[in-house]
DNA sequence: CTAATATCTGCACGAATGTGAAGATATCAT
DNA sequence: ATGATATCTTCACATTCGTGCAGATATTAG
C-alpha cells in the first residue's frame, strides 16, 4: 500500500501513513462500552448446551422446556439455567400455558447470528 | 399453530402434535459436535478487548501488534496473548514485515458476525 | 559483536463460569 | 385438602479464563 518511512522518531517507530491510519481507525473505532455489550452477548452463545437450545428453537418456533431437556439431550435443570441467562438478555421470549412454558427465540440479530454462524461451521466442516 | 391435544399421557404430557415436532428438531437440530465448535467460536468473541481489536482490523484492513494496542488502548501483551487464541482458530492471518507483525481478519463468516453484530447492539442502543 | 525494538511465551493468582444436588414454587388432577 | 408434574432457585465445588509480570525470541541498527 505504502512506502515505510522510517524518519519521525516516536514510540512505535510508525510510519506517517500508518499513524494517519491508525487516528482514523481509532475514531472510527467501537466504543468500549459498545465492545462490551457485544462481547457479553456472544459469551450467552459461548456454550455447546446453549448453542443447541437456541438451535432447537430456531427450528421449532416454541418448545417448553421438558421437551427442549429431550431433544437437546440434556438435563431441565440445565435449560432453566440456560434460560435464566438468555431471558433477561432479550435473546429468549418465554410464555406460560398451565405449568409448562414456552419458550421461542426473541432477537432477530441472534437469529441471524445463529442462522450466519450454522453456514460457517458447516462451511468448515466442508474443507477439513 | 396447533391445537394444544391433552391426550396422550407420557412423561411429559406431550400433545401428540407436539411430541411429532420434537422428534422433527431432534432429527434436524445442530451436531453436538458442531455446537461444541460453535460455541468455541463464539468464546473467542466473548471478551471486549478482542471484540475491540477485531473491530479495529475491520476498520483498518491491516495493523501490527503495537499499533493494535494504541488504537484499542491497551497493553501489547493483551494484543499478543489475544492473537494467540484468534490465530490458531482461523480467525486472523498474520504477515511478518521486519521487525513488526501485521494481522488482518482471515475469516469471511467473522467479518460478517462482527458487522451484523455492530448493527445489533446499534440497534439495541437506540431502543434504549 | 551489543543495544534497542517488536512480539511472544510461561507462570501464578483472582475472578468468573458451568454443573449437579437438593429444595422451593407454581399449576393441575383427584 | 393431597399428590404429581413442570419449572425455578440456592448453594457449593471444580474448572476455566483473563490478567500482569518477568523473561525469552526475533529482527534491525550501529
Amino acid at each position: 500500500m505504502q512506502i515505510l518511512d522510517e524518519s519521525s522518531t516516536d514510540q512505535c517507530v510508525p510510519p506517517k501513513v500508518d499513524r494517519d491510519r491508525a487516528a482514523t481507525v481509532a475514531e472510527s473505532l467501537i466504543d468500549i462500552n459498545v465492545a462490551g455489550n457485544l462481547a457479553e452477548m456472544f459469551r450467552l452463545l459461548a456454550d455447546p448446551t446453549r448453542v443447541r437450545i437456541l438451535s432447537a428453537l430456531l427450528e421449532a418456533g416454541e418448545l417448553c422446556v421438558c421437551d427442549i431437556a429431550e431433544v437437546v439431550d440434556t438435563t431441565e435443570t440445565k435449560v432453566s439455567q440456560a434460560m435464566r441467562l438468555l431471558r433477561p438478555a432479550g435473546v429468549v421470549r418465554n410464555r406460560r400455558d398451565g405449568r409448562k412454558i414456552f419458550y421461542r427465540l426473541d432477537d432477530s440479530h441472534v437469529r441471524m447470528l445463529l442462522e450466519l454462524s450454522h453456514a460457517h461451521v458447516t462451511h468448515l466442516a466442508e474443507d477439513v
